[in-house]
DNA sequence: TCTGGGGTCCTAGGACCC
DNA sequence: TCTGGGGTCCTAGGACCC
């Protein structure tokens, strides 16, 4: 009988320490250094090599309480270069693709991969390509293999920690038992704080005891979700992969401000940036948007500061997908919730309820949208050609005094023209 | 002084209806 | 004075992920 897909091995290949590793490919003199990679706003630590990890710094912890541990370490950091990551990211994705293989990216960082049934040894394939990987890219990973994405990540967890061989590790039926109970039942994909909590309550500490626990008992008193888990950690199949590039369901833009802004004009600023970033994204995947939400909150770790924070949800009359009408829907979110006397750290605008291009009704606005979505794609024209924010909407502000600050930003080595790596000879 | 951003999915609970 | 019950739909918020 054929093997169909059902039956076959699940590979997970996840980049080690992908942001650290990045920074490394082009400036080797960070190699056995410890680095780290900062959130925006150079606020949290948001990727560790393994020096660091050494160190025990926590993966989230804000940069300045680990001050004194990057004087005595000499810890390289960098401000997070996201054209940098997503560039190398799209490299690896392209060699894992060129394999055949049924793929699907599930992170900037992660693909699972449905693994053929004609690659007969499937750590071997998975070996070689780890080493593929390596060699055109410098980027190192790390394979997990299962008979589902689940057991697939608990095998992912276990190679980084040398079960296996050379960062690649296989569940089976042999070695399932004895590898399962190794695993913290945290450490499971899908497995929280909370979750962790209650299961630890009811007397599931590992891996291997959530596996044996009665799934109907855990969906009653958990949630479906945890019952699939259940299911996956015994080789029954309910998360499959998602070959196709899925279209986004919500799509957001947010940031914190690198200052504390209590005045609405900059707020307008601020909410007209990131209603135009999200249109463009809206735009990029052919939707439109029924539907904009705008939030704003006051700096929660400020406990002797005032506290306020709103969301509020604005219904448009038809859908849309033109950035001025979307900025004005935002404004009108904005003006609904904003009040004066607080001291605000961050804002944002998310797009739900949305529709695909051939799913929107025709209006009797139709001839003044047509016109507005013309203008808009000229401008993603332009500002793809000459740079994101070439053209923009007075609304937007002329400065950015609210805008992110990234002072340890390394080169975009591969995708700037301006910045590409020179070779001395 | 300084504390990220972008997603998905589920559930509880309110509104509404018959 | 007594004050139903069950269904659907919607949404805010929580939990989780990277």
């Amino acid at each position: 009988m054929l093997s169909t897909k059902q039956d076959n091995y699940v590979a997970i290949v996840d980049c080690n320490n992908f942001y650290a590793s990045c920074e490394r490919v082009f400036n080797p003199k960070l190699n056995n250094k410890p680095v780290v990679v900062l959130s925006n706003n150079d606020g949290c630590v948001i990727a560790r090599s393994q020096e660091v990890k050494d160190l025990g710094i926590p993966m989230g912890i804000p940069v300045f309480k680990i001050r004194h541990l990057v004087e005595i370490h000499d810890i390289q950091i960098f401000s997070s270069n996201f054209a940098l990551y997503g560039d190398i990211s799209n490299r690896i994705m392209s060699i894992i693709r060129s394999g055949n293989a049924d793929m699907e990216v599930y992170s900037i960082d992660e693909a699972f991969v449905n693994v053929n049934p004609r690659y007969k040894d499937p750590i071997k394939y998975a070996t070689d390509l780890k080493n593929k990987i390596y060699q055109w890219t410098g980027i190192p990973v790390s394979v997990g293999i299962g008979k589902t994405k689940t057991l697939a990540k608990v095998a992912n967890h276990l190679s980084k920690r040398n079960v296996g061989k050379d960062n690649v590790c296989l569940i089976d039926n042999d070695n399932i038992q004895k590898l399962l109970t190794r695993i913290k039942v945290g450490d499971i994909w899908g497995i929280g704080r909370r979750k962790q909590r209650f299961l630890k309550i009811n007397g599931i500490y590992n891996a291997y005891d959530l596996k044996r626990a009665n799934p109907e008992w855990i969906q009653k008193h958990m949630t479906v979700i945890s019952r699939h888990t259940v299911d996956e950690l015994n080789g029954i199949k309910k998360i499959e992969l998602e070959y196709e590039n899925a279209t986004k369901k919500s799509i957001s833009t947010s940031r914190s401000f690198s200052r504390m802004i209590s005045d609405l004009n900059t707020l307008r600023n601020a909410i007209s940036s990131h209603a135009s970033r999200s249109a463009e994204k809206l735009r990029s995947q052919n939707s439109f948007v029924n539907s904009i939400g705008v939030y704003l909150c006051t700096n929660r770790f400020r406990a002797d500061l005032p506290q306020y924070r709103r969301y509020i949800n604005v219904q448009l009359p038809i859908a849309l997908n033109d950035t001025s009408g979307i900025i004005n829907a935002a404004l009108e979110g904005l003006y609904k919730i904003y009040r004066s006397g607080y001291e605000y750290k961050k804002c944002g605008v998310i797009l739900t309820d949305l529709i695909q291009a051939n799913e929107v009704q025709q209006s009797l606005f139709y001839s003044r949208r047509e016109k507005d979505e013309k203008i808009s794609k000229s401008i993603d024209q332009i500002n793809q050609i000459f740079g994101s924010d070439t053209i923009r909407y007075a609304v937007q502000g002329q400065n950015e005094s609210w805008s992110i600050k990234r002072e340890k930003l390394s080169p975009s080595y591969t995708t700037n023209w301006n910045e590409f790596l020179t070779l001395k000879i």
